[in-house]
DNA sequence: GTGGTCTAGACCACG
DNA sequence: GTGGTCTAGACCACC
């Protein structure tokens, strides 16, 4: 299956799950109005409570990520719908990081620098939050 | 005094106090080897559990960032010997978001010109994790 | 067709499908003892199951917006026959609303003046309840 | 207690609770940054199951009518801060109410008439949705 | 004590 | 079959 949970990360496992449906959801893997596997499904697929998948669907919902249609099943939203939105997220969280980097004596230069350099020394980003 | 608390902020109680004397040690705002007040008097100061001061006094020196003297108080360690590593962290978290950046699509220049030119739109950092 | 369904709405289809027809019916498109869509050929048109075009037609007919005939089909009620107890569960509704408006602090006023006023900035009110 | 739950009410009960907090948030019953009951005690309270308080409690904060401190408890937001957005929210409501009522043929004139006239003919709103 | 997460198992309405 | 709500009981981190 396109998710896997992973036990040592600290995230509740519904935040886990949703942060990974977003991205597959954002990066296009999962198209505007697919079906997500219904709750039951991916419980039993994660062993996992159907209570926390719900949860998890929930809060992707009111992401805006997917909608759910009674009796029907979850679908996903369309990517090109909630990517400006998930860009400014991104970049605000940028701003922070250089806030901080900026306190501690890091150049802008530095930052940047590196930001263009860094391409080989990967980190596994794996279930990462997204 | 020098540090607030901020009830709305969703990190634990100590964290945000460690983080933000991690800051003050850091900036030299407090200096090498100056004593940081006791766990009784910055409780008092706060309003504040002591157990909960202790417990951001003992992430904090467990961190590296200040060191106990038995019966003589706690004290800064010196920016310079942690200042490394704390780049180092702070420069991971960056590579972080920017993979995040780009696999929602934004491209590094467009990353690095936000970083230039960002310098007026401040946010907020305030209590924020260091 | 005149109906649509909206996937995003919370509504269950039934109700959706119900409410667009009552609507249609009381603004006099579909005039009195005009036929309305078998439940076959409008599932079909919707490509929804005829069990719930069944349950959107009991559901209009209990509210007496249509009628039907054995063997022969449904029938469109007289909008001046419905129509007085329709207002009535409007201004039922209106008087809620405003309720809560008064609650939160807005004044008889400033309701009286936006209802005068919005004119242009049309909400899109396309497949709501009727 | 300042909550009553009506069982024959047809929304969930978390929706019923958070709804009647808002709504005593909102009119300043409960003043900015009093503490809401616990989860538990309220649970107790209402004879509900903590999880279902919870759930009201989530969607509460969710909706910027509280806040809640790890290991404190819940607060009450400022009303000043979340009145505006509630206020528009209302409108939007009455927007659409209108729009309903001048498709059946209702004239703006009769809706602002009832709106100034209906004083006495109050509806129960008790545990109504805020 | 507090909020937050998770499991297990049940029931309902919708399609 | 689907999503949604609710109960019961447990565990954790924080204060």
């Amino acid at each position: 299956m396109l998710i896997e949970i992973d036990y040592r990360d600290k995230r509740p496992l519904y935040e886990q799950i949703s942060g990974k449906l977003e991205e597959l959801i954002l990066c296009g893997v999962i198209s505007a109005d697919e079906a997500l596997p219904s709750v039951r499904s991916l419980a039993i697929d994660l062993s996992i409570n159907p209570n926390t998948i719900q949860k998890a669907y929930d809060a992707l919902e009111q992401k805006g990520m997917c909608y759910s249609v009674a009796g029907r099943g979850r679908f996903a939203a369309a990517a090109d719908e909630v990517l400006p939105a998930k860009k400014r997220e991104i970049l605000d969280e940028l701003g922070k990081v250089v806030d901080k980097a900026l306190k501690v004596g890091l150049t802008r230069e530095e930052l940047t620098s590196y930001i263009n350099g860094e391409k080989e020394e990967k980190y596994d980003t794996g279930n990462q939050s997204f």
